[in-house]
Formats: C-alpha cells, sequence, structure tokens
DNA sequence: CCGCTAATTGCGAAAGGCTTGCAGGAATCG
DNA sequence: CGATTCCTGCAAGCCTTTCGCAATTAGCGG
C-alpha cells in the first residue's frame, strides 16, 4: 500500500511517541497535502475540516511533528518558516524573490559547492533547510 | 584617503538624492562599524551617542539607506533581517545554526553552483543576498 | 543670511506572527 | 475503570516592524 498525500497513519505517530489527536493527524496530513506551506496556511487548511482547531495547536504540534522528525522546516525568508514532510526533504529551494514561487532542484547540484565549503572553511552546510534566493526563469526573462 | 569604518562622508549621502541628517548618518555609521547586524542592534549603537533616536527612525533609514544602495539586508534567518554596507557584499554568509555565529566566505567558492542554477533552471541566483545554514568549524568538532 | 517646501523625525498606536500560562479534557497504560 | 501525563483551547502577552500625524529641519533659491 502506498500512502497517499494527506494520508496519515496511526501508528506511525505512535511509534515515535506521541498521542494520537485528531489535531495531530489533521496537521501532519496537511503539510503532506499542502507541501511547502506556512503555519497560517496549515491552520487555514485544517480547519476546513475541523474548523475548532487552536492556531497556536498548530504551531504546538508542527514543533511536536517535526522533533519527531515528521517534519522539517525552512527559512523561504521574511520572517516565516515553512514546513514540509521530512521524507520529501532531498531538494533545493528555490525563492524567486519577485514573484514569490518556490520551486525545487536537485541535491546534486550543490554537491560541488558543498564539498567546498567542507574543505575551505569546515563549515557543514545543510543545504535543503534554507532558500536558495533569487529570479526565477519566468522573472528573468521578463 | 581611505574610508574609516564608521566614518560617513557627508557628500556620499546627498549624491544620492538625500537629505543628510545626523540621525542618517549615525545609522549608516553604525552598520559601517558593526558589520552585519539587526535593527535593534543597530539602534543600540546609535543610542549610545545620541540617545534620542526613536526605533522607527532606524528602520525607515535602514530601508532608504539600502534602496539608496548604501546597505544590504540579508535574511539571517529567524524572522530577523541584518544588514551590512553594500560594498562589502561580496562574500557568502555562512550562519551556525548551532552557535549562530556568522563567518565569510569567498564569492568563488559558489560559482559553479551558480552557474549550475542558471544553466539547468534559468534561475538567477544572488547568493550574497541570503545566509548559508549549517554549522561552522568548531560547532562540528565539538 | 532668510524664508520656503518637501523630506524627515518622534511619538504613539497598531498590525502581524508566534509563544506562553492556565485549567479542562482526552489518550494511554495497567 | 482509574490514574497519569499529554494535549488542547483560550486569552493574554511579547517582539518586531509599520503607520499616521504633527512638528521639525535640510537644502534650495533668493
Amino acid at each position: 500500500m502506498t500512502l497517499m498525500a494527506g494520508d496519515v497513519a496511526p501508528h506511525e505517530i505512535r511509534q515515535r511517541g506521541l498521542r494520537l489527536t485528531p489535531q495531530r493527524e489533521l496537521v501532519l496530513a496537511a503539510v503532506r497535502e499542502l507541501g511547502h506551506s506556512t503555519p497560517e496556511e496549515i491552520s487555514t487548511h485544517v480547519r476546513k475540516l475541523h474548523p475548532g482547531i487552536n492556531l497556536s495547536t498548530v504551531y504546538r504540534n508542527l514543533e511536536t511533528l517535526e522533533k519527531a522528525g515528521f517534519l522539517v522546516h525552512t527559512h523561504l525568508g521574511h520572517g516565516g518558516a515553512t514546513f514540509h514532510a521530512a521524507d520529501a526533504t532531498s531538494h533545493l529551494h528555490l525563492v524567486c524573490s519577485n514573484c514569490g514561487s518556490v520551486s525545487e532542484a536537485d541535491l546534486a547540484i550543490a554537491k560541488g559547492f558543498v564539498e567546498e565549503l567542507v574543505a575551505e572553511h569546515g563549515f557543514q552546510t545543510d543545504i535543503t533547510h534554507f532558500a536558495i534566493y533569487g529570479e526565477c526563469a519566468s522573472c528573468v526573462t521578463k
């Protein structure tokens, strides 16, 4: 069985020492479904199904789920963190500072760069954890 | 004559169509002196010399000075922007997510990476405008 | 050196985003 | 089923950044 986007297997959560609550399930499902998303977007999405969920519950669950390894957050600039499922980690985030679009690039593209940072500065980068800023192809040609 | 850190040549500012106010001079001098710094740090520094300066004036001047090309801001994550002098732009920012230290690396180290992003994705990066996250050498060895 | 006009400042209020304390409620475990 | 500990909802609060407005002042042309 493949795990559909948005599906959450209950035991997944319990296995990592967390309680299974409807709120937690919904938050995890929302992030998996939405892909890159801000706490605000996640909250909005979750409330469509379960209007009672509090924003702070969303924040707390994002934190908890991240600690448990389900999620990862990335700084896409301008203060807001964005979250995505941990098993979708292996890509870079290319954020267009003009139109705001987020695209992805293969990790391999940065391999040489990352290695040089280690070699020359002893600096261990996790280049998937933050955004690469610039102008996307369609904005450049405009 | 070399421009000392913290020195601001009055005509520099006027030449770019801005009024020269003591507040503006102080903000620019502070950023040049402090290197990478947050609005909060800049404000604190400026107030040592001129306690009356308002925080919103600092923000407005940072914005104005950036538009005029004196400053550049970078997203060092966690919401806060940090500013530095524009003529010190040609380096990457390596931010340690563990100890928070900011070090710099030569732009050349990212050349290949930047070129590949253009070649494969048409994505025009300005890699000096944002931080590269990771663990610095001293945190890695600990 | 003087006065004018528009840019700038200070101040207070407010928006936006995230966190926290607390008391009640619910998921687990035995 | 009962106890325990974790979670949730709610409201208040914090922090950073922005805004409106009236008072001030830099820079320009007499």
